[in-house]
DNA sequence: TATTGTGAACTACTTCACAGCA
DNA sequence: TGCTGTGAAGTAGTTCACAATA
């Protein structure tokens, strides 16, 4: 439940967003200048009164008995994204994953610029990835204040990320993405988001688990429902 | 809502219980043989009555009064993940992000073993990654069936995404970790967790774009709750 | 006495179903 | 006529608060 200006969007609506922008960025792409909440629905994954009640949280955008406008539509989530502002971001911890989302090709697009690379093992720091140098964690409050930076990426290992969080808060940050498998204990205000690849991965066993518990032999057998 | 056996889990708490792992690991690694219900939480992220709620899905594993045996808990939790079973991976996609996820080095430990590694770039397949051989895409079905392959990481861009999955399921496979960007229309008895770092990064710039639309000013300064 | 396990209350989220409107 | 926008109903998930008990 997120508070912004009078209206309250659900977390789960915010969640979703992305997925429609994705959605209304292809119909673009296609040349397609109008959809309607079905067809939109489709493409993001969800149902259609899942999404019209999602957009009514942000205000009303479509024509009744025709649909929405593409373009319109899409940039009006952009804008409720805060897309367009610029965001300047920190990866810290320069490792396998650290190294692949300094070179992930679709933050320009999306107006997200990364500003720095931070890593504390003196083999990595001097070298680059990205074309941009990595350099110590030690100067991570110097850098993000210099820099502007506003989000920081955490791709560090579990022993480390709740200290470098800190600092990363201390130095003004308020938006997290952390890839380390530890829980972070910082200040209310700040908003952590996490990406757990083992975690995800023990889901699916837990699901393959209760598939075979639940008695389903070869691939492409099905259980009947009840 | 999981049904296994005669019980029912929400998915909600299944979601959870890889961070209660993970806690619980780390209470073996510092030689803790006793936690409770609230040092627990504290460790997972989670509030204590949240915690208890998820155990009892699965049972009575406390002493009250006393707490919780790690070893034994952390034995049970495993084994409602399905870990302890093998479970063997491929990764489809090897450009940066399955690069990184093939050198991952948290498989072994947790019961997960990549078999395979496949891409459609021929600049790519021959090539090696994490000591294994990138195979061609063409043989997917095959390498799958032949290297008893149950679960599979999707990292190909968006387009591909969805001939792939659908080639994948036709194999066999039900559970299937995806990082492309997008909606993958699957069976219903299809598993699917996805991975949208774009995605997590909007989520930080709406809750970045609420945060000052109700004017915070400085960094450090904050609003007053209501 | 301290802490678990759990009904009951509450909150959040989703889906339905239809009135409203171009 | 067809599709949106939305109250109302239904479902899922969380938190409370306390009885059970080692």
């Amino acid at each position: 439940m997120i508070e912004i200006g009078e209206v309250t969007v659900p977390a789960a609506t915010v969640a979703r967003l992305p997925f429609y922008l994705r959605a209304l960025r292809d119909l673009t792409r296609e040349g397609v200048a109008t959809t309607s909440s079905s067809d939109l629905a489709e493409r993001s994954g969800v149902g259609s009164a899942q999404l019209r009640k999602d957009l009514s949280y942000l205000g009303s955008f479509g024509t009744r008995g025709v649909g929405y406008e593409v373009e319109s539509l899409s940039s009006y989530i952009a804008a409720a994204l805060g897309l367009g502002s610029e965001h300047r971001l920190a990866i810290v911890g320069v490792g396998n994953l650290g190294h692949a989302l300094a070179n992930y090709s679709g933050y320009a697009a999306r107006g997200f610029q990364v500003v720095a690379l931070l890593d504390a093992d003196p083999a990595v720091v001097g070298g680059r990835a990205a074309g941009i140098e990595v350099e110590h964690v030690d100067h991570l409050e110097r850098i993000i204040v210099e820099r502007h930076v506003s989000m920081v990426v955490l791709a560090t290992p579990g022993p480390p990320a709740q200290g470098i969080a800190e600092r990363v808060v201390s130095a003004g940050v308020r938006e997290i993405l952390s890839f380390a498998p530890v829980a972070l204990h910082l200040p209310d205000d700040v908003v952590v988001r996490s990406v757990d690849v083992a975690g995800e991965l023990q889901i699916l066993a837990f699901h393959a688990a209760a598939r075979h518990a639940n008695g389903v032999a070869a691939p492409g057998a099905d259980v009947p429902a009840s």
